[in-house]
DNA sequence: TTTAGCACTCCATATTGTTGAGTGCTAAAT
DNA sequence: ATTTAGCACTCAACAATATGGAGTGCTAAA
């Protein structure tokens, strides 16, 4: 069971086994689940009457509707949650099938430095596309925050420009061009810039942040532009989408419309990062079912998603987005294996090979 | 007219009058125009029964069709191409309609300094697909071989990795991380660098390869495999779609299959990067209506493209997609401002501002 | 050469009928 | 006290059938 049951409210075998069925059944089919059908596919010993009886149950306690009168029984979000927070997902984790999945990630992650992690992260999510069968999102922060900077190089561009780089240990860099007011001469920045050095090095960008305020109090106006500049230094978060066709397949999103309001939703990015920030929190995997994704648009979507983390400090998040309607026994486990798998990688416990 | 005219064949006024009425109104419509249509809303002089007989001899020419007996006509793409063709779209061009993309396009040029290129491109195309109400494309070539390098910086990451990085004058940047074999020492790998540095400053990468050949014949292992990497340094081109969403707009991709063909050309990126090369020659603004488009799954698009270049150089492309039935009048004149606003913007003659 | 008149075609839409999966209830069975 | 069979009822989905209208092609007159 995942550790966040978020109704205390806890049913009994039968209605479990009944809920479990539909919910299954449902995102199989993505038709409504009959009481007969419930009763022979999952050879459930109870009569279709009583699974009737119980699925009435059921719904009048908030797991299933109805859509109408002589219809079947369609979870509702409350059910799938039940459903998420009380499957065992980790006795299917050892099935064959998903095992595909690390024979893809492995080498990618093998090989690679922690330098190329933007094109590992590109190569990974592509993979978690096409094996998960959703659409995938990778999302990145460029706070470097809590890397150690190597060095710090600045390049005049134009009369007015400077380009500054901060390399950083794991060989990701930030670049920034920055405009200096007429009075400051290039001499002066190359002098800022070969002390930041001098203090900078091995450290992390936000211990340097706090040394120059100290430090270098009152050196000159060039140093203030600096000092604002690297406040917000690479804070834009770099976002992408794969898998978009995916949609295509899922019935939920048979009509055009309800595509649009998704991709808007995935174009309106910045949206995205306020709630993808906040889901950090339960390390590990997320699930956000339908309305529980805090943004508008995405209330017919659930995103099963894993932060990234360096030196435990959070730096991105990827995520599998699907109808609520979701296969969670499959996507749960393979992001499981994703999030230890990657965060291994990212701890640079392979470094050595 | 533009100057690609693909048919010698020239009709004459009437039946050129009829067939630019009906493109145009299907264009507004997206249904099959009727002799009628063509005499009411475009005022021409002939009636209905001429109409229908000069439709007749347009679909035998093969610039129309037929859905059924009953119904109007709809261009073929032959049709399109020849309404693009001889189209006068520099007249609609000064309608105060289009003027709105410049006083979006202009701020974000102006301050900007070539180093942002990246960042104002996205800008760019983000806002080029909300006023024209079609997807848009950015591909972008990270050779940049004819840029001049102003420094080459190299940080060892781990036992085995070091990661080079050239610095342009332009601002950009291109990073490799190269593994080297365990006989060669970082020492021995920073005395190259030195020397590529001495030889390399204010020189393009490609004349520093040329260079390279010569001059240091038999150096050492280590210059064989740095001189490797270069070949290939940055090489794969960066690629991305904005305003997917706009295609729910688009009555001929109401399908949600159809829209997944397209979709995933998308992301098969590399099919349309061998495309988007050839398409590079006539100098401005390409057309490329249905099938002309080499890519198999985008037989249902237009795409209207302008090549990115540098000192004559392409390095890139930007591509409003959209259906066959696109609104060239609009698209092209806006294409054809952004060509030129933005090549004089990366040939730097605003640098001094 | 252009145009009015007219019969004809055929899609789109609305109407109606039929089917069957599924329910809820009641009463019997365990 | 549960479970189950039996049965009437509901309602979407599908198919079959009308109806209307936009648009054509042809013919014959202007």
């Amino acid at each position: 069971m995942l550790e966040n049951s978020r109704y205390n409210e806890v049913l009994d075998l039968k209605k479990w086994e009944v809920l479990s069925a539909t919910v299954s059944g449902y995102i199989r089919s993505a038709l409504p689940v009959g009481s007969n059908a419930v009763n022979r596919y999952f050879g459930l010993s109870y009569s279709p009457a009583t699974i009737r009886n119980i699925m009435s149950d059921l719904e009048e306690l908030g797991y299933l509707t109805h859509p109408h009168t002589s219809a079947g029984r369609v979870p509702t979000e409350k059910g799938f949650r039940y459903f998420v927070d009380h499957s065992d997902f980790k006795k299917r984790a050892a099935s064959s099938e998903w095992k595909a999945i690390s024979r893809v990630i492995e080498p990618l992650l093998s090989g690679a430095s922690v330098a190329d992690l933007k094109e590992v992260l590109s190569d990974i999510v592509i993979q978690v596309s096409r094996t998960a069968g959703y659409a995938v999102f990778v999302m990145e922060t460029r706070t470097q925050d809590e890397a150690r900077v190597v060095s710090i190089e600045a390049v005049p561009i134009s009369g007015r420009h400077v380009l500054v780089i901060v390399i950083f240990e794991t060989g990701q860099l930030l670049k920034k061009t920055i405009a200096y007011p007429e009075g400051i001469r290039w001499g002066e920045f190359r002098k800022i810039i070969g002390k930041l050095n001098r203090i900078g090095r091995f450290r992390t960008l936000s211990s340097i942040r706090e040394d120059l305020l100290i430090e270098m109090e009152g050196l000159s106006l060039a140093y203030a532009i600096l000092l604002r500049e690297f406040e917000t230094l690479g804070k834009t978060p770099d976002f992408k989408l794969y898998g978009a066709s995916q949609f295509a397949k899922i019935p939920e999103f048979s009509k055009v419309t309800d595509l649009k309001s998704v991709f808007e939703v995935f174009e309106e990015q910045m949206s995205l990062f306020a709630v993808l920030k906040k889901m950090v929190e339960p390390r590990g995997v997320s699930v956000a079912i339908g309305s529980e994704n805090q943004v508008p648009g995405l209330d017919v979507c659930t995103v099963i998603s894993i932060p990234l983390t360096r030196s435990g400090a959070w730096f991105g998040t990827i995520g599998v987005v699907g109808p609520v309607r979701m296969e969670y026994a499959q996507v749960i486990p393979l992001m499981t294996y994703l999030s230890d798998r990657l965060n291994e990688w990212l701890s640079g416990r392979e470094s050595k090979d």
